[in-house]
DNA sequence: GCCAACGTTGGC
DNA sequence: GCCAACGTTGGC
């Protein structure tokens, strides 16, 4: 299957992509994500090699900053079963984990900040799942066009 | 900080 | 299964 295209939120102020960019081989378990919409893409779809579009969310600058790819599928986020831990869920089993991770690697910054604003206002991401209103899904696909297109916006290759 | 929209929980 | 109450997300 041809590599799939997919969208990743993050709040900076707890993890940003420079954290990612900075951690060792540029890598980091994508944990914490707990609704299950997002949980069935990271677990049923996501698959290695695929591309990632990190988004940066509740901050000064909202938008998509950097590209990453999976570079390990689905496996039992460890954080739910760390008593005390923010994303501890005592109603997980280890026999039977509710929530998953999967690694992701940093592969470029994006020279330019690709604005929520700016993805709003452009013709070329129209129907794009981020800009809906209430869409609030921390995991989302992004078709490949809107991928390219959000590449060009960030590369500065404007048409 | 405000608040709209969405998701989850739990009583019935 | 319904739905009110509560919690969370996330832009502004």
């Amino acid at each position: 299957m041809s590599p799939q295209y997919w969208l990743v939120k993050t709040e900076p102020e707890v993890f940003s992509f420079d954290d990612l960019w900075r951690a060792p081989k540029r890598t980091t378990a994508w944990d914490g994500v707990r609704n299950y919409q997002a949980r069935n893409y990271l677990r049923d779809q996501m698959r290695k090699g695929d591309q990632v579009l990190v988004y940066h969310s509740s901050c000064e600058e909202t938008g998509v900053v950097g590209l990453a790819r999976v570079v390990r599928e689905a496996y039992a986020d460890p954080t739910q079963f760390q008593a005390g831990h923010v994303h501890a869920d005592p109603a997980s089993s280890p026999a039977d984990p509710r929530w998953v991770c999967v690694d992701l690697q940093a592969t470029r910054k994006l020279p330019r900040l690709v604005s929520l604003g700016s993805m709003k206002t452009d013709p070329g991401l129209d129907g794009m799942l981020l800009l809906q209103k209430g869409s609030r899904l921390s995991v989302q696909p992004v078709s490949e066009a809107h991928w390219q297109r959000v590449l060009d916006l960030g590369l500065d290759n404007r048409s």
